[in-house]
DNA sequence: GTCTATAGAAGGATAGAC
DNA sequence: GTCTATCCTTCTATAGAC
């Protein structure tokens, strides 16, 4: 019954997954989710004791997703022009295979601020910054990046691949009324935005 | 006592503002607007029959502030690049003053996608295009603006000042840990960002 | 482990007095 | 117009049978 057990709580979780990422923590119904997964109410908290504590499973899943992605960028040994190629292709395609995702961190960022500065500052920020700048000299003297600045940076590059997504009902309804579509201006805009940046550095 | 009830319910609309932008239509409540109004539930039924019509009315409200400032960027002979150092400025300026809007923006028309499109429709998009086209026909040759890369231009530009907002939450976090303050941060992104733009274009 | 049935709490809405 | 009291629905959570 092992196997059956895990089937079982795997299929609550996607479930869940389903309800959360489209109504939130508020939104979401107990009932939609035991519906979603074929099963009834009680067997939820049976599984995961309370609405809250599923929530937190699904969030701390959701969550782990976005963040680690950022990580190759510390390691690779790129060119910053390079990277920055780099992040567009991985981090837009990643986001359009789940295109919810950012409204939903958004949002639940929103809702409990406390809960996720507790993850954001696990990363250690100024490490970040040092690394980065020890890491290209020489890019950064020739870009003017300083430490100043780099948020400034950082947010904008971040901004430029995130947005389209977490506005993405009021963009791809501007898109689709000049014929265009969403996912059409996704693909272009692994490219147009790279070459945004870069072009802007310089 | 006209204006007795005059101020009851604008008292009551302010509450309600407050409540909604804090937590949204799901996680706003009834009694928590009356707590905030000072008064009690049975009266906000008397103004505003539901709560859906009493959020209908603030959303409204707050959906028309954010596109009203739009507008100026048709209208005023600036040339292209003043109007994107304009936008900015006045854009950033106002996000500073309501700075839980574009998170509250964005949730609401992810909850009701339907209800947000008829809003977004209002707008003739090609139009706007024609528009700007025919404004700054020689800057948009110069800076290879066609109507195929318009709205990966005019997404980016918004996803620069709006996204800080949306996500400000980590933002201010991250920022803080580098001994930074969100609203220096904000001052100085009224000129960065314009830079940003206008170096990305030629 | 999974189900049915139901408790118990919360929240939106209304009746009716003043 | 404003209040108190209360209804009614919805939703989370649990008890208990199988």
């Amino acid at each position: 019954m092992v196997a059956k057990d895990r089937q079982t709580e795997e299929i609550i979780f996607e479930a869940a997954t389903e309800e959360f990422i489209h109504k939130g923590m508020d939104g979401a119904r107990m009932q939609e989710i035991a519906d979603r997964a074929g099963i009834n109410k009680a067997l939820l908290h049976y599984y995961y004791r309370s609405k809250e504590k599923l929530f937190n499973a699904v969030f701390e899943k959701l969550s782990g997703q976005i963040f680690k992605k950022f990580a190759p960028v510390l390691d690779d040994n790129l060119s910053f022009e390079e990277k920055i190629r780099f992040f567009y292709r991985e981090h837009l395609e990643i986001l359009r295979k789940n295109p919810r995702l950012p409204a939903f961190i958004l949002n639940e960022m929103n809702r409990n601020p406390e809960w996720m500065k507790k993850l954001i500052l696990k990363i250690d920020i100024p490490k970040v910054w040092e690394r980065l700048e020890s890491l290209h000299k020489e890019d950064f003297e020739r870009y003017h990046i300083t430490r100043d600045n780099f948020p400034q940076l950082m947010t904008s590059i971040v901004a430029l691949s995130v947005f389209p997504f977490a506005a993405r009902g009021i963009f791809s309804t501007i898109l689709e009324s000049m014929g265009y579509d969403f996912d059409d201006y996704i693909e272009k805009r692994k490219i147009y935005a790279a070459d945004f940046v870069i072009n802007a550095l310089r």
